[in-house]
DNA sequence: CCGTGTTAGTTGCAGTTGCAACTATAATGC
DNA sequence: GCATTATAGTTGCAACTGCAACTAACACGG
């Protein structure tokens, strides 16, 4: 018995990265599959959808940033988007490289009614905490999700 | 003012589905580009070597059963790492549909090599949190995982 | 202005993934 | 013992994703 502390021995179960992974897939399939059946919308173009709505006017890399996507995800869903007649792509006045996304009138009604459905769901999974716990839960996932960008790619141990 | 209560504004930064994804894949990619870098491990590939390091000798279902991975995914993953030697796959004798998997020491070995980098990752990226504060949500996540199971797709509305 | 470098966004290609169809084996019922 | 149904696992195909190369537009120094 008694195996060497950090050696062998190491149950998926406990292992705090995959718990995450599963939940995160458990969850996000549960919503991606009522997007698109209902919608015809990916969960890359959700995403888009929902930070236009919220504001108006921005520019592929800031929805980008704000999505944590990267580029060419962006450029597709709003790709989809646009021939959907969901959104209005439009070149900035002052520099011609960029575009002004801008829901269309179609776009914002899917979206308003997308928000009651996430919701909903969101409403129901979090059921399970007090709202004094999920307050708490959420802090600690904010904290980690920090550390995680601080730390980048595993085993560059450098820290 | 005053928007209604379960009306538009829903903000991507304060939904819990979206922000577990990001961390999940924050955390993901970052141990994934670990694995691949020194080990050419897929993550798939990892969960099953995981896996099978603990419980030699189970089928591919029992796999996807406990890494929550679909029999393709196992299938392609156990192909993967039988090609590359680290696992064994043999017919079971009662059973001749299933087969049975077993590391081969080449395997074991790098198991045994991964296990700290994947631990040290996952003490650094929990150090943002006291001992205490990672049992408390490791408990939470676990609540939630259960509830998300039961919920099933958003939208079908039945509870 | 004109070359050099930079940024926004798109596209091609290669690798991955998921679903459905398929093969092979086993279990069940008559 | 044979037809029916179910299960384990693989494979084909289509969609998705990520990276790198590319185009177009701007910025800046000489």
């Amino acid at each position: 018995m008694a195996l060497p502390d950090n050696g062998p021995a190491l149950d998926l179960e406990h292992f705090l990265p995959y718990r995450l992974s599963v939940l995160s897939n458990t969850v996000s399939s549960a919503l991606a599959g009522a997007y698109a059946r209902r919608f015809g919308l990916t969960i890359p173009q959700w995403r888009v959808l929902a930070v236009l709505a919220r504001t108006p006017g921005l520019s592929a890399a800031a929805v980008g940033e704000r999505t944590a996507m990267d580029k060419v995800a962006v450029s597709r869903a709003v790709t989809g988007l646009a021939r959907a007649r969901r959104l209005r792509r439009v070149l900035a006045a002052k520099d011609r490289r960029r575009s002004v996304l801008t829901l269309t009138a179609s776009g914002q009604r899917v979206y308003e009614r997308i928000v009651p459905l996430a919701r909903a769901y969101e409403r129901r999974l979090v059921a399970e905490l007090t709202p004094d716990e999920r307050a708490q839960f959420e802090t600690w996932l904010g904290r980690l999700q920090k550390r995680a960008w601080l730390l980048g790619p595993a085993g560059d141990s450098r820290v």
